[in-house]
DNA sequence: ATTTATAATTATTGATGCAAAATTTTATCA
DNA sequence: TGATAAAATTTTGCATCAATAATTATAAAT
């Protein structure tokens, strides 16, 4: 047992209650604006409040709640301008990236580029599929740009963003203009053309905020 | 002392402690990659652990300490990569502003911008307040850009420049070529152009970081 | 009846104590 | 003499506890 809680627990306990945190306000189980009551909390997931305190310290430092003074932990409210100004951010950084990524990326990475861009294309039918190949194209775009104060800093704002609606990086209609966009972007990079790149990238997050733009409240079911 | 303590306190204790510990980071009382002794500080500030490991979590946050698990805290070390991926992002952030505050900042507000960018040409002669009075400027520029996100993000990567040396965003023998670079970038911002004051600040940051890299190591005393 | 003040309750924040885990040192065996 | 194992010490990390501050409700006075 040793060995198992030793493998089981390389994460702190603040680390993981963070995380569960993280699932219960992108679910908006725990919805924006909300009070955040340490003791139910605690008393849920048999824990004391110590920790607890710890995680919602993590939560704050990323956005996604708002510590008060003897007030206690808020979700945080994003607003209209927030959501720009995220979305403005993720598009500058990732844009640069995707710069990068043509000047210095190695052969083989931008062969694993298109592997991935290769099953996007294939998953079209799946939504879900979709969604995470596109988030794992994303995201390893920024790791092979190998900058891990950006990569961190796009992780935290990609939260900021998922707080407002569930997928608001990417309207549903736009799946097929966006693979489009995908292919002229990985065929620059692969070309080695750096500014290229960084303009395919920006046109692909400017459609993308258009089309957030248009969905401004929830759909009603 | 009941009003005083209200007075003093308005900050929560584990923010206090988080600025003490910045000041004694930047300052290299506790020097990159050194342990840091929770007991000893705790006892030396006279609180308890319990606020002192929410302060590092802040810190932690931040980039300015590392946490590694069961082996406590950490000062960052930050090699020379990551020295040129912080100033990168810091260029391509502060640019991005630049070309934001050409657009739509008003016109009290380039006033404001004009007033601080004299007040820096007249302290040429003081090194302490042309350091404080730079700072001010880039700052100002990024609260007129107004958005709040990335004013935090800025924030938080002049820390961590600041963690490796101590004026390594500007070098000294580089005021001058410093001043005539915002000089031409406050004239493309008043004049609302928006691509110039975007490359006027890019090269500002790229002299800048040629001469950090011309000072690799702190010079010997 | 309304407003203000006081008291009580609720909730956050800081402290202390305890348990578990990791690392280091010492001792023993090869 | 060196290496390995075991034990002890150091240190993290979690929980319980106490105190302080704020908010709400009730009562009294205008």
């Amino acid at each position: 047992m040793t060995e198992a809680t030793t493998l089981l627990t390389p994460k702190a306990l603040y680390v993981e209650v963070a995380e569960l945190l993280r699932e219960r306000i992108f679910s908006r189980d725990l919805a924006p604006g909300s009070w955040i009551d340490e003791l139910k909390l605690a008393e849920e997931y048999g824990i004391s409040r110590t920790p607890l305190r710890e995680a919602l310290k993590v939560l704050a430092a990323e956005g996604l709640i708002t510590m008060k003074v003897r007030r206690g932990a808020y979700v945080t409210e994003v607003s209209d301008k927030d959501l720009s100004d995220v979305y403005h951010l993720l598009a500058l950084l990732e844009s640069d990236a995707a710069g990068v990524v043509a000047q210095r990326a190695t052969d083989q990475e931008l062969h694993e580029l298109q592997d991935l861009h290769h099953a996007l294309e294939a998953s079209q039918s799946n939504r879900e599929t979709f969604f995470a190949l596109n988030e794992r194209f994303h995201m390893r775009l920024l790791a092979i740009a190998d900058n891990k104060w950006r990569i961190q800093m796009v992780a935290d704002l990609r939260k900021v963003m998922k707080l407002n609606r569930h997928n608001s990086l990417l309207k549903s209609g736009r799946v097929s203009e966006s693979l489009l966009e995908h292919r002229d972007l990985v065929q620059a990079i692969v070309a080695r053309n750096a500014e290229k790149a960084v303009n395919c990238m920006k046109t692909h997050f400017a459609n993308g905020l258009d089309a957030a733009a248009e969905q401004p409240a929830e759909q009603p079911t």
